[in-house]
DNA sequence: CTAGTACCTCAACCTTGATTGAGGTCAAGA
DNA sequence: TCTTGACCTCAATCAAGGTTGAGGTACTAG
């Protein structure tokens, strides 16, 4: 009872119920406090009182790492978006898009690894002259000196 | 020419070799190592020196990495290779179709978010009811007792 | 023989992304 | 009042994946 009236007379949470309610644990809340990720503002007894769209922003925090950003990265991005209010549908649209975009690039980089791969299932042997893996690791052999005529093949 | 001739005779590399061809720092040759990732022989004067198939299980282990596999687990993968020889094709087959199938299911998850970012630029406001990210994210939302009439919408 | 590399070990340090704990405050109920 | 639970700060710790440096040994060229 308590509990919702302050949620509905404050429109704001609690690190604990915030906490609750985005999984995210309470150290780690505070951390990415720390981190310039998320703000917090303070009542009078110097307990952090959040504002609720910080639910969306930390939803935005866990789609950017899935997407593999750092918080570095997804700091960058937060702080295109408003900073006391909730953000706009046409800020999530910029950033979902900028992300998706992310993602594709990803995405087209571990296909075209996988492909490698399987074109390797075919070679079976990481070929000197062929695989497309083995060469790239085998830096000092374009070009440089070294004993080429005794390769492992 | 010593260089060479070293190779020839002994069929093996030292250290700073293997750093150039492989591109890998010494430093971190020493410590995969350490981390039971690759092994060394020792010369009369407790050099290392590397058979040249180590150039492969290298490439093995980029590989992983950029698939994503942690170094423990490479160490897993890279037991069932033969201790003391290059990896036959059958060996090199194995991992590559096992890892090929890592990689789609990363790719197949990294889709899904894509395609669930996209569907987001449509909706534009990670909706509560809607939204296929902003509901795994407020995970006390469901059921649970909180000010869910007050929702941020 | 002596300089200059290359190599050795071991320990300390670095960055990310957190988690854990000590010691103290604040607010509410019995 | 006393206790309990939620909260506070700050420092230490963790794990992964390395990098850096000190202090010492080995090998090769001149």
């Amino acid at each position: 009872m308590k509990d919702e009236m302050k949620k509905v007379a404050l429109q704001q949470l609690s690190v604990g119920q915030l906490s609750k309610r985005s999984g995210i644990p309470i150290s780690t809340l505070h951390f990415y406090e720390t981190k310039g990720l998320i703000r917090s503002e303070r009542n009078a007894g110097n307990q952090r009182r959040y504002p609720r769209h910080i639910l969306r922003q930390l939803a935005i925090i866990r789609v950017a790492q899935s997407v593999g950003l750092s918080l570095a990265e997804i700091r960058e991005h937060l702080k295109t978006l408003p900073q006391d209010g909730p953000p706009t549908a046409a800020d999530w649209q910029r950033l979902s898009s900028e992300w998706s975009g992310e993602l594709e690039e990803k995405i087209k980089m571990m296909t075209a690894l996988k492909d490698k791969l399987t074109a390797c299932i075919g070679c079976g042997c990481l070929s000197v002259t062929d695989c497309p893996l083995r060469n790239p690791d085998d830096r000092a052999s374009n070009g440089g000196p070294g004993a080429r005529a005794f390769d492992p093949h």
